[in-house]
DNA sequence: TGCCTTTGACCACGA
DNA sequence: ATCGTGGTCAAAGGC
């Protein structure tokens, strides 16, 4: 790079958003998918209703909040009963799982792989549509399809979502997250919570900057440039599966942030086993950046890209993410090696910079990953770019079938307590703003034990990335076979909807935002509802002094 | 030794 | 035809 190149180069201070599909898409998706039949992660926020389109057709993420929060079995879970030790804050109301939508038990929705609405599963096209999805993000959400056909898939030993999301996360996280939050998940999961937190934290402190995201496949670098409009390198990859057409450029501050990740092409190969894949694979970094990415996947950010306009190929593609008609069949009968890749249909899964805080769901972007720095946004409020947040999911023991469970992953905005409820686990109470993911996770089995009900704890390496921790605290964890981890779906929203639900305090307003002392931001993740405060200290999210265990 | 990154040069395309 | 820009190549070097 040009010396002068690098003399533009600036702190990053782009958030990552996600394109997000056209809800035309979704909504096509989710009128496909029969109701309970949905086993993966719903992205977008039209997802998420789609996932109450049997008892709510198509409400709003506010809509579907006021139903959740309205729900004979929702009340504050004043009930400590429910929540161990939990103390959690008067105002942190847990949304008790609704009756709404039910999901199969272990289903993880970013790696389902097959759905009707998705082609990104397809078992030629999952390669993609990790990557992709990746690119929809993870935490977020992600994830996408949902049928029994897609369980099926997903439990392949070519696929099974565990790996997925190892080699996913193993190249990064849910949020990142959100948006980060986003998570494919299934990967990260299990290999996450199977690894040590502080192993974790140790490997992702390590990211290398310029390693690309690891999505679980092994990319090439072969070349980067810093390109007119945007304040950061583009680096370019290939994937080095022999063949195979999949590239993707990724744009990174100059700290390592991925501010962008654009995919192109599909891959024509599954992913490398974890073990043989690099060393990036496997590390803490890439884990987290690699959860960013599903995430961004699963949240249905596949937009098409320019270069499709004149792309005739049939090559199967993740449009049906992007909100193809399922009409559009695809045959995956070239090799991307074969193909000419300018003719290729080019499906891109972009994270760019969100636009209007007051997009709502329908509009193609959301923000998966920030910085610190305070952003004016047009809401009349000053925001705090956070960074990516990938989750996966919760722990949850399992009993008898409760109903469903809604998790959302919030962006604190400030942060009035906090307060640790047992070793690794901790209660925000704080005004959020939920604009980067939430998540549905159902539960199809009554939670036995409370602690693991309300909070999920989240991970934040000194990178910023999010990680998901899964297991609920050491002391309460229950060795009885019973105990199952119940995969929560994860759907990526526009949540700043909710924000509107519940404007920031006078803490949180632009004027004070900066000269406050006390004013943090952070991400949380919680069963959410409107009017609920939830406030974090940034420091909150310090792994060694938090998140240990 | 192989794989990967770096990086300047080159190419294609559109205005 | 020229220029700007994005994307790719490929030699060199690093790990």
């Amino acid at each position: 790079m040009a010396e002068d190149e690098k003399e533009h180069q600036q702190p990053s201070s782009r958030p990552i958003t996600i394109t997000l599909p056209p809800r035309s898409f979704t909504e096509t998706f989710l009128s496909s998918c029969p109701p309970g039949s949905m086993g993966f992660s719903p992205g977008p926020m039209t997802l998420l209703s789609g996932f109450f389109s049997d008892s709510d057709d198509c409400k709003s993420f506010s809509q579907l909040l006021s139903g959740a929060t309205a729900s004979p079995n929702f009340k504050p879970t004043d009930d400590k009963s429910s929540a161990g030790d939990f103390s959690r804050p008067g105002n942190l109301s847990i949304v008790p799982p609704s009756p709404m939508f039910t999901m199969p038990l272990g289903l993880c929705p970013v790696a389902l792989p097959d759905s009707p609405g998705f082609g990104l599963f397809s078992p030629e096209g999952f390669g993609m549509m990790h990557q992709q999805a990746l690119a929809q993000v993870t935490a977020q959400a992600a994830q996408a399809n949902s049928n029994m056909h897609v369980q099926k898939e997903y439990s392949t030993p070519a696929m099974s979502s565990t790996q997925f999301l190892t080699s996913i996360n193993n190249s990064a996280a849910q949020q990142q997250q959100m948006a980060g939050s986003v998570t494919d998940s299934r990967v990260t999961l299990q290999e996450l919570s199977d690894t040590p937190h502080s192993d974790r934290r140790s490997e992702s402190s390590s990211l290398a900057v310029d390693k690309p995201t690891d999505d679980g496949y092994n990319w090439r670098k072969y070349g980067q440039k810093q390109v007119k409009g945007s304040e950061f390198p583009r680096s370019y990859y290939k994937c080095t599966h022999p063949n195979c057409p999949v590239k993707k450029k990724v744009e990174r501050s100059l700290d390592g942030q991925v501010t962008e990740i654009i995919y192109k092409g599909q891959h024509n190969h599954e992913p490398p086993q974890p073990n043989k894949r690099g060393k990036e694979g496997i590390n803490g970094n890439s884990n987290s950046q690699g959860n960013f990415e599903i995430a961004t996947l699963q949240s249905g950010n596949v937009r098409k890209t320019r270069d499709m306009k004149d792309q005739e190929s049939s090559q199967a593609t993740p449009e049906h993410v992007s909100g193809m008609s399922d009409s559009e069949e695809v045959s995956d009968t070239e090799t991307g090696g074969q193909i000419d890749e300018k003719r290729r249909r080019t499906t891109e899964v972009r994270v760019t910079e969100p636009a209007s805080s007051h997009r709502t769901v329908t509009e193609s972007r959301i923000v998966v990953q920030t910085t610190s720095e305070v952003d004016l946004l047009d809401d009349g409020y000053r925001w705090r770019k956070r960074k990516l947040l990938v989750l996966d999911r919760a722990p949850f023991s399992v009993g008898e079938k409760i109903g469903t469970r809604i998790l959302f992953l919030v962006n604190i905005i400030a942060v009035h307590s906090s307060t640790r409820v047992g070793k690794g686990y901790r209660v925000w109470k704080g005004t959020c703003r939920v604009n980067l993911i939430a998540w549905v996770g159902q539960v199809r089995e009554q939670i036995q034990e409370p602690a693991c009900v309300p909070v999920v704890e989240i991970l934040i390496d000194s990178f910023g990335k999010v990680l998901p921790l899964l297991r609920p605290p050491l002391g309460k964890r229950q060795s009885s076979r019973k105990e199952k981890k119940v995969g929560i779906e994860h759907v990526q929203m526009v949540v700043k909807e909710i924000a509107l639900l519940s404007p920031p305090p006078r803490s949180a307003r632009a004027d004070e935002a900066t000269s406050s002392p006390s004013l943090s931001f952070g991400f949380g993740l919680g069963l959410f509802q409107p009017e609920d405060l939830f406030y974090v200290r940034e420091n909150t999210f310090n792994v060694d002094a938090d998140l240990s265990r």
